[in-house]
DNA sequence: TACCGACGGTGAACACTGTTTACCAAGCAA
DNA sequence: TTGCTTGGTAAACAGTGTTCACCGTCGGTA
């Protein structure tokens, strides 16, 4: 009875609540870009839509419940822009298609640093509440668009170059675990996206290679938004540059 | 007049303000620790110490002002658990002593995520309030302690032992400002310190790596305390001990 | 047509927060 | 003794997340 008039009500006032629904994320997203972490608050939500506080309960379980959403939009519009740019370049371009991702991704940041701060440089949230391993599952960067993009692009180098990553020898063995695991689940999402991998290119150096890869290009984008880098930076993009380069040098991706 | 007041009052009175002083940021950090960021609060820093709220206001001049200092207070025991450990190590092992270093880093942070998050994943408070260029001299990482303990054992390494730097026509031109300007100021930090570093050994090339350590070093740090592997990780440890094996060899660190 | 229940909103309240203000007691200086 | 500084208090203000009782306005159904 309650799945009928659910579908039953999927009729216009379906669409006014989902309306709704985005406008609270988007107000939210717009506090948060306009004034900052510490001004995004129910109430000013609220305010700003001619609404009242309680009304968002009826949106989202808690303020926290919210601010999870509107992070998954923030990643869904940071995958979009990637995805924008990356139609800029050729199909078969495939280290372009790699400086591009990383170039958009460090434009987006310093572009929208609140958000970036918001997304990834908060606690994982997902640890406190349940019980840790149980939904460790649920870390996989597979799920969110933005991590998607970077993957995709991933496996279409793997599959159009040869890279110079290390052997499976020279991977440290305690390892092997997590990635294989790894692997096996990036194997699954890439064939959902109709990238099919031979399983031999997918070899654990690969996969070794991708996070060191990730490693530095988070480091430096995040010193760079939070102005940590250890001394005043005039302009910092030759150094992202310069440590692009660097990257693309040492894993065999030069043009 | 005002001076011969303050002094004069330099007696019990004065240690006994002081001690309050410690207490307040004590109370903080173990609120901090124990119940997160967002139980640190005025009002409960406040009921822990059987004091009143407006009471801190003597102390400090508003609760982001007690936040800033508390953070310089984490600065210095993280940089005093460094001493620490580098205390065990003999002198001339300069590679080890970075070992200890990065290691202490990490475990430093790993045992202290809150703390960690508030000092290193912060935007750069300073560049709101001020004129951005005009108090950007305040990013010096030489001035906290923390920092110093880095740029100290990395003189050390530079005056005993030859590392595999690139040259300087390899150093992005762009970045030469910064770079050089940062290599003064580690000069005179470092001769502070009782190390005076022949000038030919200090090389932009030298000052570019320190950077590119730094990078490296916080990406990995940072990424596995906010969780964000793009898998989830059994066990970091041995990924740390690998990026850090990784480092060493490249920047001419062997044992 | 009449009813009934859910949806989405309101207003009031509660327990918090940072911050300001006026006040006050103790201690020291002149 | 007088006067000023120091460090504390209580009360208040504006703002926060959250809950609760209430209440129109609809859609679906008897």
């Amino acid at each position: 009875m309650t799945e009928a008039t659910q579908t039953a009500r999927s009729g216009r006032g379906e669409r006014s609540r989902a309306e709704t629904d985005r406008q609270i994320r988007t107000v939210a997203r717009d506090l948060l870009v306009t004034r900052g972490r510490a001004a995004v608050t129910l109430r000013a939500i609220a305010r700003e839509m001619g609404i009242t506080a309680p009304a968002l309960y009826r949106y989202y379980d808690s303020f926290e419940d919210l601010i999870r959403q509107v992070c998954e939009d923030i990643c869904v519009d940071l995958a979009e822009e990637l995805a924008g740019d990356l139609a800029a370049i050729p199909e078969d371009d495939t280290p372009g298609r790699v400086f591009a991702v990383c170039r958009g991704f460090r434009a987006w940041a310093v572009r929208h640093p609140r958000e970036f701060t918001l997304v990834f440089a908060s606690p994982d949230t997902r640890s406190e509440p349940a019980g840790g391993a149980a939904c460790a599952g649920l870390n996989d960067q597979a799920t969110d668009p933005f991590g998607r993009i970077f993957l995709t692009v991933a496996g279409q180098v793997l599959i159009t170059r040869e890279l110079a990553v290390p052997p499976d020898e020279q991977v440290p063995e305690t390892l092997y675990g997590d990635l294989d695991e790894f692997r096996r689940s990036l194997i699954g999402t890439l064939s959902a996206t109709g990238l099919n991998i031979p399983e031999e290119v997918f070899s654990l150096g690969v996969v070794y290679a991708m996070l060191r890869f990730w490693v530095r290009l988070y480091g430096q984008v995040a010193l760079e938004v939070f102005g940590r880098f250890p001394f005043p930076v005039a302009d910092p993009e030759p150094m992202f540059e310069s440590m692009l380069n660097e990257l693309a040098a040492e894993f065999g991706l030069t043009a």
